[in-house]
DNA sequence: CTGAAAGCGCTTACAG
DNA sequence: CTGAAAGCGCTTACAG
């Protein structure tokens, strides 16, 4: 159990019979350094176990060789599994992973984007999953020193994955409408306002085209403001049933949003699909034992997808293609809690 | 959106008119500094708000300001809710989180426990959530340089908080034998043999001392190993069902587990309570809605709880009392899923 | 292709 | 109580 001395550049340069630079130029892989050299160096590395310190390469300029990904949570089930399989690719490039989430709370938000330059100081690249952002924050990003890449966010100049949610919510819609519905509600957590993160307003705008293809309109007490969590959803249905009306069909922003619809339904004696028809977003675990008809989306893809794109853009900062916008599909899944209307 | 040059410690040592390594020790606060010169640093460096750089200051052989979380998953209900618990109490401590999930991969394991001084390099203490170590692993942890502190792990030579997992079985159990059932099943996760997380061991044999207290005998085929995971649950059940026998009453080791049970009752045309008396254990946000009678555990309250371990520990590394170990109570919460057996 | 030198921004003994 | 000096382990120009 002796404190072993971690091995540094010095003694790496002493076996292989180099200086430090050229050591140094060898591991990072840098033009002008000998097939010998290169070989030398990297034999003395492996022997030695050698990984440079993160500290001191970060202080000399270098790299910090982590990345941090920013999240509205880590609780619900998109932004779990989204957050470790965005992990996972980014350990299995090397990379240590800062978590941020903002936990819905402004002051966080702020103190992470009031000072980017305290982030670029401990970490090399940033995933933004969901992040609403204004458009100085936007920008103030994309002239720091940070590689970028999201999930899930709107017209930013980085890459970034996600579905199509007006497509996705058109087909929930759609799904309702084909089993003889017209007198739809949407329960869907609402934007505060930001341009960087139209998820919601894409599913209600889907929600709202896929009526209008019907020559149906949206009736603004039908339309409720609601969480995407259980508790979101259960309080939503209550204030549909207790001080809206009742249509005979919702769709719901995503599956736990429905779980929460139906727990609110059941608490006033009802039940989907007998007095109403849900249909969710999502695919979550519960959903298939809930009979909850729903959209499935891909979530680990999207997470994975999106740590790739930050990995690639830190391996080849200077050859920058433009900024790409990817869109993984989605796809419906029918199931008990929607019927035809009687 | 000029990139502004973030103040140094030289910054601070001019305008406050002192040197360097005064203005490190105040704001470190170390003993030996004048009041005057006190409050001269503070005000400079809130001027100028000035924050030390991590890489130099850990290159220089100080704190790293930042901690890692280590899991086995970032993704079930428990985990994810004490890993955020956690993260929000190192935010609001001045410490970043680096999240690391096992992802019940070994190799990540042993890449992480296999090199501590890496570890170390990066961060100043970690925060084990039900982490499976060897003795070996423990002691070398102990014997770093690394605070440590931990959720839900046993006889362990630092702080830990977590549940009296015996006693919640016991309460699980105690519920099914009141209503009358005496043919009981317990569907639960099996340790890799490791006695760094007893976890599912405790429940099991709070079980098993819940029936002897009636003169009751487990039924080896009746205790059937289920990873803590819905389609883990859902498998058990379904071995129960269709390979061993059924009994009149389970226990499932987590109410994730218990879903998925309820999903493999539905699958074979049965249901909770009719068929079978079901109980969980943690109060998933879910169990309402199902109706699953559970054993309630705080979640958010151990991780935050462990959290704050650590950063006690690294507040006052020295004086260093006995590690404790920490109990957070637990409750019983009856439902539809269970019932007096006909 | 390679190396000597300076410097990144701190902390740690060591003097005073 | 305070400061000058050395050094943490790298990277970055700059020479050769």
């Amino acid at each position: 159990m002796t404190e072993v001395q971690r091995a540094t550049i010095q003694d790496v340069a002493l076996l292989a019979g180099l200086s430090i630079c050229t050591v140094s130029r060898a591991l990072r892989g840098l033009p002008n350094v000998s097939e010998s050299a290169q070989g030398r160096v990297a034999g003395a590395a492996a022997k030695l176990g050698y990984v440079a310190s993160a500290a001191a390469s970060r202080l000399a300029g270098g790299s910090t060789r982590s990345v941090a990904i920013i999240t509205p949570t880590a609780t619900t089930w998109f932004f779990a599994h989204a957050v470790e399989a965005a992990e996972q690719v980014f350990a299995d490039s090397g990379l240590d992973t800062m978590l941020i989430s903002l936990r819905n709370d402004p002051s966080v938000h702020s103190r992470i984007f009031g000072d980017l330059p305290g982030l670029a100081q401990k970490v090399d690249g940033v995933l933004l999953i969901n992040v609403e952002l204004t458009d100085g924050q936007i920008q103030a990003l994309a002239a720091s020193s940070l590689a970028v890449a999201s999930v899930g966010m709107y017209d930013v100049p980085w890459d970034n994955v996600g579905i199509d949610n007006v497509l996705a919510a058109r087909m929930a819609t759609g799904h309702l409408l084909d089993l003889g519905h017209w007198d739809l509600a949407i329960l869907c957590d609402r934007e505060k306002g930001s341009r960087s993160v139209l998820t919601a307003s894409d599913r209600l705008r889907g929600f709202t085209e896929a009526l209008t293809d019907h020559d149906l309109t949206v009736d603004a007490d039908l339309v409720v403001n609601a969480p995407s969590t259980i508790d979101g959803g259960r309080q939503a249905m209550t204030e549909l049933i207790e001080n809206r009306r009742m249509p005979t069909a919702v769709f719901a922003g995503c599956d736990e949003t429905a779980f929460g619809a139906m727990a609110a339904l059941r608490e006033h004696g009802l039940s989907a699909p007998k007095n109403m028809s849900i249909v969710g977003l999502d695919e979550h675990p519960m959903s298939d034992f809930l009979g909850l008809s729903t959209v499935q989306q891909p979530v680990a893809d999207q997470g994975a997808f999106g740590a790739n794109l930050l990995v690639d853009r830190l391996h080849k900062p200077d050859s920058a293609p433009e900024p790409a916008n990817h869109l993984l599909p989605t796809s419906l899944l029918a199931r008990s809690s929607s019927r035809r209307r009687r």
